[in-house]
DNA sequence: CTTTGACACTTAACATGTTAAATAATAATC
DNA sequence: GATTATTATTTAACATGTTAAGTGTCAAAG
């Protein structure tokens, strides 16, 4: 008698910002974990492969930025992807301190195909919970993120 | 001329749920660490003593589900917490297999001490947010929890 | 009562998160 | 140009995420 996976009583600490949005984001992540582990590849690196499809080139910095992973673990990520024969990486030649990466042809050929059952997982979502129910929750999440990095502590006008 | 943390274009990645969802957690986070660097608790650690506090008394199980922790991530924390003695670990004597969690005195103490700091710090969010905001976002994100996790395939009722 | 299967953890192994410290290269200053 | 500060990345150490396999306990059959 499978009583439904979550029966907790939804007690104060889970109508806050922090869980919700672990409990949401483990709920969509479900959907694509078998897609990545399919091609043996784990969350954070498809973020960090992806970025790196979208800019052709970038650098270990802005990378880790926008894969949202930290510096330590992209050290780590990209040796793991280059030993793979996914990514390349380089010096910059203007400033020898930066590492400069690129997707191989079997990077790109992987993105390609995973690419495409990706594109079909987030159709799935969205025929679930239509487009524009996504599109509102993006925008809350973007404004949110927004608002909260942003450090104009003073007139606080808003 | 301070370029803001994100200067990266908003290209397709960053438009997408779990990018999303995990760059809101990351921002509303941010505020919270410093706080629980000063407890010496990880954020893990902080979610499974806030469940626990709720429930009095719980089992691993509901307490895993509850705190968004895997098993074996509560094993290790639940030993790392009782061997500072935040909590103490039983077994149920009606069902051996199971163990049950509780607060110690001075656990409940420090939740005590840092609830007050976390409330506050929430407080915060809510003054920059509005209440109304974040409970609209709260809404959304639970909805789409559970639309995503519920799996109402046709017939299949359950 | 024994066997089988299911359940509740636990352990193991590897990847990542997180912080602090160390390296290397650039930029700023004297 | 040498010193200092800053920036970019790496390394180290510990905690957690994640999957698979192992252990002990309960429950249903035989």
């Amino acid at each position: 008698m499978t009583r439904s996976r979550d029966d907790f009583p939804l007690s104060a600490t889970q109508r806050t910002l922090p869980i919700a949005l672990l409990r949401a984001r483990e709920a969509v992540m479900e959907r694509f974990r078998p897609m990545l582990r399919d091609i043996d590849v784990t969350e954070q690196q498809w973020r960090v492969l992806r970025v790196v499809q979208e800019a052709e080139e970038i650098d270990a910095t802005q990378l880790a930025r926008a894969a949202c992973v930290l510096a330590p673990s992209l050290t780590r990520i990209l040796k793991s992807l280059e030993s793979r024969g996914l990514i390349t990486q380089g010096r910059d030649k203007n400033d020898r301190r930066r590492t400069l990466v690129r997707l191989t042809e079997a990077g790109d050929a992987l993105l390609h195909e995973a690419g495409l059952v990706s594109a079909k997982i987030y159709a799935e979502i969205e025929a679930k919970l239509s487009a524009e129910r996504i599109a509102d929750l993006l925008d809350a999440l973007e404004r949110m993120t927004d608002d909260l990095t942003r450090q104009d502590d003073a007139g606080n006008g808003d």
